[in-house]
RNA sequence: GCCUGGGUAGCUCAGUCGGUAGAGCAGCGCAUUCGUAAUGCGCAGGUCAGGAGUUCGAAUCUCCUCCCAGGCUCCA
């Protein structure tokens, strides 16, 4: 018997017989390795462990507990649950059941339109387990278009796959199946998958997975297919790996903004206003006030004037924007008044910044002109898309248009680039990646070489930045295409913010011209911006980033003074006038509850530093400092001490958590 | 908008078989004066999301509406 070379992939090279798989390779490199091995990587495909090897292979052995490896085990279980939902319904379509981030998940028709619900997840789950005990094999099979079509023909959704890939009309469906190959995996006689692979070579190679929740999802997400069933699983190497995501999901839903909205009283949402419409407590107002105060500073520092516009307007004006013509679904219908005029609540406020550019004749000298206003929206958006702070029906933006002229338009998109991160930064938000979003073929308007223009011009700003930019194709507004800066936060999870849009379009639909240095009448170029997108959803993030405790300089509270006794409380006053006098937000409990209790309290409502007072401190003017966060509070502080203290924290924008945590 | 689940005091939740509502925390009152995460006693608090129906009787069963959650779709 012949014998071949294949590489490892620390570069090393292993001899095997001909007609080895990697299964061999794994035993031949260890019995650990052989005994983890769920799949190999033969020169950077992923395949099974018993695909024979070639001479000059490149393979790496799979194991699970690597991203590829989970990857594998957990397509491996949706086709468990595909095979447990067909046991537990006869008759049941299945359709897609792909891997995803932290788990997986399977679409399937059950017969008679019947439906999953919620009680079905253990039933569903038990059948999997004994498929898991069963040690059922995955095996592979190839197949002509036609064989394939025949084996599925009682399986809509594989026949439509399938014959996708004949005709060539789903290129993605080409990964599902293989070219003009089609590919299976039967787990036994009754059930057969139609499968790309690579797959685990047993179920019992599964089982740290736990059902999650059934949703609906339209066939191909499509709104006009008929919508399928959907369930949700995670599945992981380990018992520890699963028992530590579902810790995370925990802890996730404890920085949930909502929960915590209504927990520190920062806001809410009356039943009576409709789905969709928050209002603001004082001490979410607060936090509100200090984020858009810090930002108008930085936007007059950054050379932005200051305009507002009304919150309704007639349709004219939403007609020439092109707004009505391709949102008019997500706007609120409109008021009709006694003379037949159609007025409506403004879902954008770009329009009205165009009629204020417009509403004197413009000079090349006054570009880039840059307004800037905190814009209260109202958008009708679907009632199963609302959620929480971060998409609701009404929403103030941090809106503002820069006018600029086509020479400009790269340097004041790189200047607006730079400003847009340093903001950020300044709420405490410092890891960020760019997307470029581009023309949405069938919805856009304008030529294609302003598109390409555009396109180019915004691409090489996102370039210059020096962060990762990921491409997102097809997703710019109907009138231009946008840079949208992502930030993950301190859970490593990722939420669009920021977007700069380039428009060369609504200029032309407004006419609006400026007079150049040749003294004629030129076209100006318009960017959208936002920076915060909407003040409400930037702060539920800022609140799951920090988990409530928000830096001091946010925070709604920032002091409060605890005297031990009520013949401590005039002095507890002295030291919060002082404090207040600095323009600190602080207030004092008296002393006619224990003061464990009211330091509990303090200690809840996450304020940032709580102050003691007691016999020694009002003699030497000192406080006792209890900071949030900390392990042991300082005792006997002075008082000027602490003000100064304060002071810098609160000019540097610092939070002691972040700063005792370096 | 669609699918699944939910809505009981300000909050978290109990409420059996259909027999007319309960706890803890928070709130209020009184007492307590205390050095770093819960002092004691008392009081008050509910159109059981809303409406209709079945029933002698509905938080409980049925239907409709509203609102919330998780998804799908959408997101200028």
């Amino acid at each position: 018997m012949s014998v071949i070379d294949v590489q490892l992939p620390d570069g090393s090279v292993r001899s095997l017989d001909d007609g080895s798989s990697a299964r061999e390779l794994a035993a031949a490199i260890g019995s650990r390795l052989a005994h983890d091995a769920i799949a190999a990587q033969v020169n950077g495909e992923l395949t099974d462990l018993n695909r024979p090897l070639h001479h000059g292979d490149r393979v790496t052995i799979v194991t699970p507990a690597s991203d590829v490896g989970r990857d594998v085990l957990r397509h491996s279980t949706a086709h468990v649950l595909a095979q447990a939902v067909l046991r537990l319904w006869p008759g049941a379509h299945y359709a897609i059941g792909p891997s995803i981030r932290d788990g997986f998940y399977y679409d399937f028709a059950l017969p008679q339109g019947a439906r999953f619900s919620d009680d079905d997840l253990d039933r569903i789950e038990r059948v999997m387990r004994s498929i898991v005990a069963e040690d059922q094999p995955f095996l592979r099979s190839e197949y002509s278009i036609e064989e394939g079509l025949e084996l599925f023909k009682d399986q809509p959704f594989k026949v439509e796959i399938i014959a996708g890939v004949g005709d060539g009309a789903n290129p993605e469906d080409a990964g599902e199946v293989g070219g003009s190959v089609v590919s299976t995996y039967a787990n036994t006689p009754e059930f057969q998958d139609l499968c790309r692979g690579p797959h685990v070579p047993s179920t019992k190679r599964l089982g740290y997975f736990k059902l999650m929740r059934v949703a609906g999802a339209y066939w191909r997400g499509d709104e006009k297919r008929p919508q399928l069933q959907r369930i949700y699983g995670t599945a992981w190497e380990s018992k520890e790996a699963l028992a530590a995501h579902l810790v995370q999901l925990e802890e996730a839903e404890k920085r949930d903004h909502r929960r915590l909205g209504a927990e520190m009283d920062l806001f809410s949402f009356p039943g009576e206003l409709g789905p969709g419409l928050a209002v603001f407590h004082p001490k979410g107002g607060t936090i509100r006030r200090v984020m858009e105060e810090y930002s108008r500073g930085r936007h007059v520092a950054g050379g932005y004037e200051f305009v507002n516009s009304p919150h309704i307007t007639k349709a004219e004006l939403f007609e020439t924007s092109g707004h009505l013509e391709w949102f008019a679904d997500g706007m609120y219908p409109p008021m009709e008044l006694d003379d037949g005029q159609q007025y409506y609540l403004k879902p954008m406020n770009c329009p009205f910044h165009m009629l204020i550019f417009k509403a004197r004749q413009r000079s090349y000298r006054e570009l880039p002109l840059r307004m800037f206003e905190f814009g209260t929206v109202y958008r009708y958006e679907k009632s199963g898309a609302v959620h929480g702070l971060t998409r609701v029906r009404g929403m103030t933006q941090d809106d503002a248009h820069i006018f600029c002229t086509r020479e400009q338009m790269a340097q004041e998109l790189s200047d607006l680039l730079n400003f847009v991160l340093g903001l950020l930064r300044d709420f405490g938000l410092n890891d960020f990646y760019l997307e470029l979003s581009t023309r949405p073929e069938g919805k856009a308007v304008g030529s294609d070489e302003e598109w390409n223009e555009a396109e180019a011009t915004l691409g090489d700003v996102a370039r210059q930045a020096g962060l990762e930019l990921v491409l997102d194709v097809g997703g710019g507004a109907f009138y231009g295409p946008k840079i949208s800066v992502q930030a993950r936060d301190a859970i490593g999870r990722t939420h669009q913010l920021s977007t700069i849009q380039l428009d060369f379009q609504t200029p032309q639909r407004f006419e609006a011209s400026y007079v150049a240095s040749d003294n004629a009448r030129h076209r100006p170029i318009m960017i959208h911006r936002a920076l915060f997108g909407t003040v409400e959803r930037f702060m539920a993030i800022l609140i799951e980033h920090y988990a409530g405790n928000m830096p001091t300089w946010m925070s709604p509270d920032q002091v409060v003074v605890l005297g031990v006794r009520d013949d401590h409380d005039d002095y507890a006053h002295q030291v919060a006038s002082a404090l207040r006098g600095d323009g600190v937000r602080v207030s004092v409990e008296l002393a006619n509850e224990p003061l464990g209790s009211r330091i509990r309290r303090a200690k809840l409502e996450k304020v940032p530093y709580v102050l003691v007072v007691g016999d020694e401190d009002v003699v030497s003017r000192t406080v006792g400092v209890n900071a949030r966060g900390a392990n042991d509070p300082e005792r006997g502080v002075d008082l000027e001490e602490f003000r100064s203290r304060l002071r810098v924290e609160i000019a540097e924008h610092g939070s002691p958590e972040l700063s005792r945590a370096t």
